[in-house]
RNA sequence: GGGUGGUUAGCUCAGUUGGGAGAGCAUCGGCCUUACAAGCCGAGGGUCACUGGUUCGAACCCAGUACCACCCA
């Protein structure tokens, strides 16, 4: 083995021999144990992200199939509608200036599958390097033949059910990409703008309560004021309650509209008055419902003004009666040249009663960047109501549990107030929805064209044309639970593994797509006896990686880490590149380019894949976001060394000799026992924690067990052992054997966190431990054996410990080297002091580095010596030349500082009544020992310090 | 405005029915001790955001305040 641990040299190796051999394929046995990735988007490359919750999802589906479980991890990935047409568009531009309009449909198509053939499988790629162990063998896609029978029966179930229907409706609309878009890709910006204060002149010689003859209202998009269509004000505000039901005659356009009364109008936020645009803003087209008012719609689908508005009915229908005259002077312009021209205007008539500055929350679409327009169009929804409520029932049941729990309440928040779910997407790379019209319009619905004019009875020579819209990617995302394992058709697959065990997903999409994945689950999947089958069992939420300053990471910002560099390494110049590469305002460019250089002075070592996969296990506690910390990459890193070299000190120790394999008699020294023990606390809280998802504890029993209880302690224990001359042949098996059988566990043992380092070492290890089998992914997990537990051999080593740690103290506090033996002598020690002294002399005389060691009979009189105390015994080492007797003298004091203090603490409880009344009385006992230790220390130190003052 | 989470050592974070404040990294001192200097040994460092309450006893439970983050309106 090399000296250092260099994980580039075995990763990729091992993933290769894992994928070649089949293992991560279900084993066909035990009970089935399952996990859904939630599929990257296909034009995506790996983020830090997929880095946390594929690693919780590798772990989670190592140590299940370690278990014996019949495990699956299903991958696939998701065909990211607009995503994925923006990039291949952008291509065609960028090789001959085309667009997909001059290719048609058809063509387009063609050139996004030869992409995907191409790129799609950069994400795929990267996770590789991360060791998940899917099943990629049955890998899946949103937009393969399967999923889309999938799709088209749920659309068609759902249409024939009543629970899709066309309507008019306002959505967000890109106004860039011309398609409607969820409100998951509208991004809610700050920014600066400004409240316009107008004034709408009332009708018919009605005024105010203090006077006035028009009403004001403010505005942050005074254009939309074209296709107002009302004026709300508070039904219980005095100041305007006469007026409901009057008119107000909207300026520039002439047009009447009515005053309403709405709760929508907030008596507090201005003049109380707003304005009604039911075309053009949400709340507002809510406050058009409630009042049947009609919709002006003003916009074309780039945003620009109609020279003519579209008039229609509350409930969509066109309205043939109301004026749709706009004034000609706006149409055609943008939504920013009208906003100037129609201020300026108003302001001109007089209209114009102020304006103030005001930061509002801009929508813009995350894809285009644009502002995002609420725009009254042609949709197709799915009527939520009906699939909310078993969904709601189903986690209020707990058959679905979220960890951390108080994720519920989100959810239970979103599903109480659901909107119907807009699923039409003005596209063409998606699933074409599968309807069909007639030259009068009528909508069927089937699953092809001929399905329907049977299911319609519709002659064969009626012309038919499918709706040219696709579905929104995250309906298809909605049924990947089963979509993915072949329904609709029913089979084995299908059988063994639906319902699923566990998503791992942020919260960031805990209503887009976890609450849709429950309703579409519930209703489509069943069991054999009808019941309907949740997707999933658990839901585990992980929290946002952040950057160490607590920043979201973002490419704007410039702070984005990629996992792979920290697997790899990145040198300084690279990384700027990368940061800045794509910038284009080179000033932001230069800061990013000078914070990186500042951060990461010599750009990022590699660290390798398991000590990245332990760091973002190590962070993970319940649901929160983790500030990312590159120093706990480095000591992870440092422990994988550490682990790597501990396996050094093994094999050296044991290769080719003689360590028990084959159940040869051995002596147990009471390291060994005590190590074995350990080892069974550390199998029994690891277990435990995973059961808890608390990963976190995961990492901590067995960084702590590796580090602090294996290689501090018992690979230093061993050494007197292995060393000694003298030990028997079955002492030396002894310890041999308990050597390498702790390191097979314990490789075993973390082998869902660390694949890789942990499957080296294991191929070395296991045949010295007598383990068969081929991989240590296929080997059993470690379970603890309360027989092992050995609390007599846990306390002999703590009193070591104790003795071992005195001598070292005194070594520390007196700059004493490790290369000076010291001569020690005990004092003041029981028969059982005396025992242990006797048995485990050769491991003080190693650990503590010592020259003599004795113990003083009573009556003896003792050197002048430093001393430490463990429980009543005294730990002396003679001061000779080596130690100052003023520090001697200053050591004790400061110790009988801190004894005075606990003291203090303790008999001021002990002499509460109250306390002793009250508390329980182990509570009080044990407070009782404490103080009893603690005045028996202070007596031993204290004549320890008059005996030197003494001299 | 409503809701959720957070505030613990210089940094990143644990702290399980309330009973002696912890880890890693960083800092300081000493060490090339035959696995590891990506290491070993030792040490220092905290008004547990603030105020009040419950309790014999509060980082933990309750109420309120401040600040931060996120979600919703």
């Amino acid at each position: 083995m090399d000296k250092t641990y260099q994980p580039d040299s075995i990763e990729r190796q091992w993933y290769q021999t894992w994928e070649a051999k089949g293992y991560f394929t279900p084993s066909g046995e035990g009970d089935p144990y399952c996990i859904m990735i939630p599929p990257p988007n296909v034009t995506g490359s790996l983020h830090m992200g997929h880095a946390f919750q594929h690693t919780i999802m590798d772990s989670l589906t190592r140590y299940q199939r370690m278990r014996g479980r019949n495990t699956l991890w299903q991958v696939g990935s998701d065909h990211a509608g607009i995503a994925t047409q923006m990039v291949v568009e952008r291509k065609l531009a960028a090789e001959d200036g085309s667009t997909r309009h001059d290719l048609g449909r058809e063509k387009f198509l063609d050139k996004v599958w030869e992409w995907k053939a191409e790129s799609g499988g950069t994400i795929t790629g990267q996770m590789r390097r991360l060791g998940t162990s899917v099943d990629w063998e049955h890998e899946r896609f949103t937009m393969d033949d399967g999923f889309y029978k999938a799709v088209q029966e749920v659309f068609v179930r759902l249409y024939d059910d009543d629970l899709i229907y066309r309507g008019k409706r306002l959505v967000n609309w890109d106004p860039q990409l011309h398609t409607a878009i969820s409100d998951l890709e509208v991004e809610n910006v700050e920014e600066k703008g400004h409240f316009w204060h107008f004034r709408y002149p009332l009708m018919d010689g009605a005024t105010t309560a203090d006077g006035k003859d028009y009403l004001v209202v403010a505005t942050t998009r005074p254009e939309t004021m074209l296709g107002d269509s009302a004026v709300a004000v508070n039904p219980k505000d005095p100041r305007y309650q006469h007026l409901i039901g009057k008119k107000v005659r909207l300026p520039l356009v002439d047009r009447e509209i009515v005053v309403v009364g709405d709760d929508h109008a907030d008596m507090e936020m201005g003049s109380g008055c707003v304005k009604i645009t039911p075309a053009h803003d949400f709340n507002d087209y809510a406050v058009g419902q409630r009042h049947k008012l009609p919709l002006y719609n003003i916009l074309t689908f780039d945003a620009a003004i109609l020279p003519a508005a579209e008039v229609y009915n509350s409930d969509g229908s066109a309205n043939t009666t109301l004026s749709t005259a706009l004034p000609g002077a706006y149409a055609g312009m943008t939504r920013e040249a009208a906003r100037s021209a129609i201020v300026e205007d108003l302001d001109k008539a007089g209209l114009l009663e102020a304006v103030e500055d005001h930061t509002l929350k801009v929508p813009r679409g995350d894809r285009s960047g644009l502002i995002i327009e609420p725009m009254l169009t042609d949709q197709w929804f799915v009527a939520t109501e009906a699939l909310a409520k078993p969904a709601i029932e189903a986690v209020e049941k707990g058959d679905i549990r979220f960890v951390p729990k108080q994720y519920e309440n989100m959810y239970f928040a979103w599903m109480r107030d659901l909107q119907d779910w807009c699923i039409s997407r003005q596209l063409w790379w998606g699933h074409r929805i599968p309807a069909w019209y007639d030259d009068n319009g009528t909508v069927y619905v089937g699953r092809d064209e001929a399905e329907v004019r049977q299911k319609y009875q519709l002659a064969a020579d009626l012309p038919l044309q499918q709706d040219a819209d696709v579905l929104d990617t995250w309906f298809s995302s909605a049924l990947w639970t089963f979509g993915t394992l072949g329904w609709p058709e029913d089979n084995e697959r299908l059988r063994t593994f639906h319902p699923t065990d566990v998503l791992v997903t942020g919260f960031d999409i805990i209503f887009f797509w976890v609450a849709r994945m429950i309703m579409m689950t519930l209703r489509f999947a069943k069991d054999e006896d009808g019941t309907p089958q949740v997707p999933f069992k658990d839901v585990y939420v992980t929290g946002l990686i952040r950057d160490e300053h607590g920043d979201k990471m973002s490419k704007s910002k410039g702070n984005v880490l990629d996992p792979l560099d920290m697997i790899d390494g990145i040198s300084l110049e690279d990384l700027v590149q990368k940061r800045t590469g794509t910038m284009m305002q080179p000033k932001k460019a230069e800061k990013i380019a000078k914070r990186t250089r500042k951060e990461f002075p010599e750009g990022i070592q590699p660290h390798g894949t398991d000590a990245l996969r332990f760091t973002l296990t190590a962070l993970a506690s319940t649901g929160r976001d983790i500030n990312w910390d590159m120093n706990r990459l480095e000591g992870y890193r440092n422990f994988c060394n550490k682990l790597w070299n501990a396996a050094r000190y093994v094999l050296m120790n044991t290769e080719d000799q003689d360590c028990g394999q084959q159940g040869e008699t051995v002596d147990l020294s009471i390291a060994d026992r005590w190590i074995i023990s350990r080892l069974q606390r550390c199998e029994q809280a690891v277990n435990q924690h995973f059961a808890q998802y608390r990963f976190d504890l995961v990492a901590a029993s067995l960084y702590e067990f590796i580090w602090n209880e294996y290689c501090d302690w018992y690979l230093e224990l061993s050494k007197p052992v292995l060393w000694d001359d003298n030990a028997s042949p079955e002492r030396l098996r002894g310890t041999r054997r308990t050597l390498v059988q702790v390191l097979e566990a314990t490789l075993r043992l973390i082998h869902p966190l660390m694949p890789f380092i942990s499957e080296e070492i294991w191929q070395r290890v296991a045949p010295l431990a007598g383990q068969g089998g081929e991989t240590i992914m296929l080997a059993a997990y470690p379970e603890a054996d309360d027989s092992l537990m050995d609390s007599e051999a846990e306390a002999d080593i703590e009193w070591i410990k104790g003795v071992i740690e005195a001598v070292r103290n005194i070594r520390g506090e007196m700059n004493i080297p490790p290369s000076t033996r010291l001569p020690v002598i005990f004092r003041s020690t029981t028969p059982s002091d005396r025992e242990r002294l006797d048995n485990y002399q050769s491991f003080l005389q190693s650990l503590a580095k010592l020259e003599a060691a004795q113990w003083l009979d009573a009556g003896e009189e003792a050197p002048l010596s430093s001393t430490q105390l463990v429980g009543d015994m005294e730990v002396l080492v003679p001061m000779a030349n080596l130690i100052d007797k003023d520090e001697e003298v200053a050591r004790l004091t400061r110790e009988l500082d801190k004894l005075a203090k606990e003291g203090q603490r303790l008999s001021g409880k002990l002499g509460n009544d109250k306390f002793l009344q009250r508390a329980p009385a182990d509570v009080v006992e044990k407070e009782r020992e404490k103080l009893a230790e603690v005045n028996s220390r202070q007596t031993r130190l204290q004549e320890q310090v008059a005996r030197i003052q003494a001299l």
